[in-house]
DNA sequence: ACAGTTTTTAATTTAATGCTTAAATACATT
DNA sequence: AATGTATTTAAGCATTAAATTAAAAACTGT
């Protein structure tokens, strides 16, 4: 396998390198994670997500909170509903990869 | 752009969400992430990463205990040095995927 | 304006993280 | 075996994160 596919990656800063671990830090959670794979497939609800989740609507309603903070989703209100959906495509690019890499079945596992 | 460039991913067990989340709260701290950055190019002692790091010998050693503790990195002894290296190729492309997608002006910011 | 949804906020408790310091272990050299 | 260097471990403390519960907002329909 070649080695130059990707261009050379930028330096290593440490203010980048606290960025990136706040973002990561806002998804490294299970029900974090699984509220962005569901809103990979479509847009949702407190309630919606509360019936994959077992936990209470509070919490996931902090959950979300928590990822709007970081920008990783936006909403837009229908009448008493809140329809959540994720806002910045890089996310969605780094949760297909996380999903192809780790969570399928063995698979890429060499250098 | 087309929908299924990917293959299809995998359902998303709650377990999966778990080991996961578990693999990215290890990597999700400014200090964690910037050895696993300097580990891409070479491998690196304890000494070596205190250099770059501007923390105690100690606190790079946590870091790293953790890093070993989830498989992420590895080491071989040279007398009494310990010359730590990436042991999970998954890694190296998921934090060259995040360097691309998050560290590089400007790009791949849309869906 | 009142009752019925849906969602958010706040307050509390508990658990997990991270850093610092100091002491211990592992190995090499003399 | 004694000293020196590299690394790890352990204890203590401070900070942060997560879940639960209860109360408050925001909106709809009557």
């Amino acid at each position: 396998m070649r080695a130059a596919i990707f261009p050379p990656v930028s330096p290593m800063q440490y203010s980048e390198m606290e960025q990136l671990a706040e973002l990561l830090k806002s998804i490294a959670h299970p029900i974090r994670l699984k509220i962005l794979c569901l809103l990979q497939e479509k847009e949702m609800t407190v309630g919606d997500i509360r019936k994959e989740v077992r936990t209470t609507h509070a919490n996931v309603s902090q959950h979300l909170a928590i990822l709007r903070s970081h920008g990783i989703i936006d909403f837009r209100r229908d009448a008493n509903f809140i329809c959540n959906r994720i806002s910045d495509g890089r996310i969605t690019e780094l949760i297909k990869t996380m999903r192809l890499l780790f969570c399928d079945r063995e698979e890429s596992r060499n250098a």
